[in-house]
RNA sequence: GCGGGCGUGGUGGAACUGGUAGACACGCGAGAUUUAGGUUCUCGUGCCGCAAGGCGUGGGGGUUCAAGUCCCUCCGCCCGCACCA
């Protein structure tokens, strides 16, 4: 008996795959399309686990749609601009580009070793000139229709990158990849307009029914739309300029319940008061070094000072309430301004207590008497109707939501405020002062000032002699490159020394996938066909900001004639899967950062435990968490390949979890695939040779009939025959809709069983329709398996003496007759307990069913000679007898 | 704090709109093959019990002929956002 030799088989069917041409793929308007694509890697050196389990699912479906008769679009690049490049080339003083590429080559190699059914042809890197001049185009038109504008800001410095970050960089106060305290500066930054279409981005999210709702609803937080009153208090005492201030509230139903108004330490009447008081400005001082740096914010104290100033309340010209600087309130949310109703909010009220502030009640729940505001604002839900008490809108029981329409119309009709709608989500600064990334093609003119490059003389390229031995930003360093004429005057000019955040580049790359050699950004005709992404598959970590910056730009490429209107939701179908987990080991005794233990420095120490190889230290074995290098426990894929190949990789990746919850890889789990793929290969040499007795289990030399079993009528046939094509047309089914539905952990499972029942049915070989039913079953389990585990299954389908590859067929179709059973067990509940099975026609009428059920002993132990209280009969699902 | 998710054998996990809880796999046990180990094959495996039977889906309560699934309540874990007015 042979076993199957992957190390072998793999690299020569992926040769024939390449010979074929087989997933090269081009517009043909007469044939349906499906677009699959996974979220393209950033070429760090090495593929990992979470690429290998990311690009199997893409490519199961891939393979799957192909054989469904859809030209499939399944390609593979590279999001090839970011810092780790430049942090690699000063540490090994090797150019961020030389690295890139060494990289790349060996990561393509990688996958090309997984045998997934990329069409290679469009490959690209997003450092590729070719592709970032039409990035630049691309910034050109948008800068022209008004999506990108600059502007002097304050941004997120990361002090140790020496670069500005996005909002969405911002984690905890901290740089998202140096971890680096962020500091605040003012900077003229470029932006995208990407708030003009907060509505637009939100709305839409509605239509996204085939992304996971977790994305949609942290993308709808993420825009954060809120409807409020935006009204102007007229102040007292206030320097000139500041003889009104706006505030902004989503509570105008409490306005009577206002007792102070607070602004932000960075609000222009702070600063304008800063500039008189040394007081003052210590205070906005103070409150901007824990506006950002300070991590605990949960604990950081309520700050404030009395600037003495007073504001009239809009309802009561004689009411007055204090202003105050507050730490906890923001400058670029709203106006930077706020009244604050302690009663209703924590927040105003630990700031009240503190300062000795009035807290003003304006409802109060139903049933108290006697209700006092102790430590805890009282804050009912707003859809629920709470008893007003003291509001300018009416008194008694409403909702908030009514009080608060009301109180936009008070506002509106007696004009000291109009209703506004806000929203957190903010323009996305794309300004990187670094070397890496795309440069923004623009020119500074002290003449013309900024003056756009034209587009016949992009791209403009990164020069390749820079020194990045210093912090900051090597083009602004460069002798030359930013010395250029002005496109319009001719005079000397400069040029834009800063580069495009690289969530820039990820924001089109699949369309630009549709025609990557297009002398265009787009090819209509392409983008027409090809557009949208069927199916977009990665990881939850870019739930927000990548996918949110692909919707954006995809509208703002429709509005610049480079997409339809069609495709300003560029992925109709998001799915995210789960991370790879690996369990740790830790050296007992020593701590946190030095214990960790690879897998492969343990020995067992005979009791069930582990011991360190060298040191003899007793192993404390951890719970499995992400693969990662600190924590030792990452799994390399090219090993697992040498040792078991991809195939088994592949099928592992699949079986052990739901795809979009974490798996945990475990070296008995990957031998289980392994096993299973060894064990497909001898059932089908058992097939091979079904008259030369011995190949399988037990049977004996009951063989020889041969191919004459085809075409033998159902009637004629073995009851075990029959029920081996049922299970294998029911399999077809099963198989089919748990791909569509992205549940390859059940599919792989129904395979198994399969097997199971393709081992068992050897033991009949020979009866009447045997044979033609068990290679129907065999050949059937290698079609479905395929898409998992495509180098095997076409090893084993040419080996059966087929002469057609696996990846031309269609397919299989599940007969109809076969899935459905004739005869169906039943359970027997007596009382909701099961007693009995009883065995019935598939349409066996509901009396015939009682009759049956109640004359079963089981049952008829129960009734005791007496009629049943009721019987319950749920047609081809169960009897329940009550008595 | 706000929002969302999850909790099922020794383990990963199945269970469609309420209808046989534990598919499939791992692990474990017994046996067969093998010089031996591994491999392979067969059988068994939720818990208690010799059995009949009983108990079982985080805890408690409810609806129902019937609840992992629906409702109430409590507990635990995970994720996202977070001084957003």
């Amino acid at each position: 008996m042979s076993r199957y030799n992957a190390a072998e088989a793999e690299p020569k069917w992926q040769a024939i795959w390449d010979e074929m041409r087989a997933f090269e793929v081009a517009t043909d308007p007469e044939r349906p399309k499906y677009y699959v694509l996974n979220m393209f890697p950033y070429p760090s050196g090495r593929i990992h686990m979470g690429h290998v389990r990311n690009y199997t699912m893409g490519d199961v479906i891939a393979r799957y749609k192909k054989a469904r008769g859809f030209n499939v679009l399944h390609p593979m690049g590279w999001d090839a601009f970011g810092m780790p490049a430049e942090n690699a080339a000063m540490a090994r003083g090797e150019h961020p580009g030389v690295w890139t590429r060494s990289n790349i080559a060996a990561m393509r190699a990688q996958l090309k070793r997984m045998g997934l059914s990329y069409d290679w042809t469009r490959e690209f890197a997003t450092c590729d000139p070719e592709y970032y001049a039409h990035q630049q185009a691309l910034f050109l038109d948008f800068l022209e229709a008004g999506f990108v504008y600059r502007r002097d800001a304050m941004v997120n410095w990361d002090p140790v990158d020496m670069t500005v970050l996005a909002n969405e960089q911002v984690i905890d106060g901290k740089g998202w990849r140096s971890g680096a305290p962020v500091e605040r500066r003012s900077l003229v930054q470029w932006f995208f307009r990407i708030s003009d279409m907060a509505d637009e981005l939100l709305e839409a999210i509605d239509g996204l029914d085939a992304w996971p709702d977790k994305v949609r609803l942290m993308q709808a937080n993420w825009i954060g739309k809120s409807r409020g009153l935006r009204f102007t208090f007229q102040t007292r005492g206030a320097p000139a300029g500041h003889e009104s201030l706006a505030v902004y509230t989503t509570r105008p139903d409490t306005l009577m319940g206002a007792s102070f108004a607070a602004i932000s330490a960075d609000h222009p009447l702070a600063l304008a008061l800063a500039e008189v008081s040394p007081e003052i400005a210590a205070f906005c001082a103070e409150c901007r070094k824990t506006g950002t740096s300070e991590e605990a914010l949960e604990k950081a104290e309520k700050l404030g000072l009395d600037t003495g100033i007073t504001v009239v309340h809009p309802l009561d010209p004689e009411w007055q309430l204090p202003v105050w600087i507050a730490n906890f309130v923001l400058m670029d949310y709203g106006t930077g301004a706020i009244f604050a109703v302690p009663a209703h909010d924590q927040r105003d009220l630990d700031f009240a207590r503190k300062y000795g502030l009035a807290v003003i009640p304006c409802y109060a729940p139903a049933e108290s008497e006697t209700f006092e505001i102790d430590a805890d604002a009282y804050v009912p839900p707003k859809t629920e109707p709470v008893r007003y008490v003291n509001c300018h809108v009416g008194t008694g029981r409403m909702t908030a939501e009514e009080a608060i329409d009301r109180s936009i119309a008070h506002a509106e009709t007696g004009g000291y405020g109009e209703g506004q709608t806000q929203y957190r989500l903010r323009d996305w600064g794309v300004s990187r002062q670094r070397y890496w990334g795309c440069p923004i093609p623009v020119v500074h003119c002290d003449t013309c000032g900024v003056v756009p490059v034209p587009k016949e003389d992009l791209p403009i390229r990164l020069p390749e002699d820079v020194d990045l031995s210093l912090p900051g930003n090597p083009l602004e360093r460069h002798p030359t490159w930013k010395q250029v004429p002005c496109p319009r005057c001719g005079d000397a000019a400069r040029r834009e020394t800063d580069t495009m955040d690289t969530f820039v580049d990820s924001s089109w790359y699949f369309a630009r996938f549709t025609a990557p050699e297009a002398d265009t950004p787009t090819d209509a005709a392409a983008a027409q066909y090809w557009m949208n992404v069927d199916q977009y598959i990665g990881g939850v970590e870019h739930a927000i900001l990548h996918l949110l910056y692909s919707r954006f730009f995809a509208r703002a490429m429709a509005r610049t004639g480079h997409l339809t209107e069609d495709n300003i939701e560029p992925f109709s179908a998001l799915f995210t899967q789960g991370m790879v987990c690996h369990e740790t080991y830790a050296r007992e005794g020593v701590p946190e950062p030095a214990c960790w233990a690879a897998p492969e420095e343990l020995a067992e120490d005979g009791a069930g435990g582990y011991r360190h190889a060298e040191t003899g230290e007793r192993i404390v074995v951890g719970p499995a968490v992400k693969m990662s290098k600190s924590k030792k426990n990452v799994v390399d894929p090219d090993d697992i390949i040498a040792q078991f190949g991809a195939d088994t990789a592949r099928f592992f990746m699949l079986s052990d979890s739901p795809p979009e919850r974490d798996v945990e890889w475990t070296a008995a789990g990957v031998e289980g695939a392994w096993r299973f793929v060894q064990r497909v290969w001898r059932m089908a040499d058992g097939l091979q040779a079904p008259a030369v007795g011995g190949g399988g289990a037990g049977g004996g030399g009951a063989g020889g009939s041969g191919a004459g079993n085809h075409g033998v009528a159902p009637t004629e046939m073995a009851l075990a025959a029959q029920a081996l094509r049922r299970q294998t047309h029911k399999t077809i089914a099963d198989v089919t809709s748990d791909i569509e539905g992205f549940v390859f952990n059940k599919a792989v499972a129904r395979l198994y069983e399969l097997a199971n029942a393709l081992a068992k049915a050897a033991d009949r070989a020979g009866e009447a329709g045997m044979d033609h039913a068990r290679r129907e079953a065999m050949e059937t389990l290698l079609r479905l398996m395929n898409p998992m585990a495509p180098h095997v299954t076409e090893e084993i389908w040419q080996a059966l003496g087929n002469a057609t590859r696996l990846v031309d067929m269609p397919w299989p179709e599940a007969d109809a007759a076969l899935v459905e059973d004739e005869v169906i067990v039943l359970p027997v509940q007596v009382n909701g307990k099961k007693r009995a099975e009883l065995t019935v026609a598939k349409d066996a009428a509901r009396d015939t069913v009682a009759d049956q059920a109640l004359a079963l002993s089981e049952v008829a132990r129960f009734l005791d000679g007496k009629a049943p209280k009721k019987v319950i009969v749920v047609p081809g699902r169960i009897v329940n007898v009550v008595v």
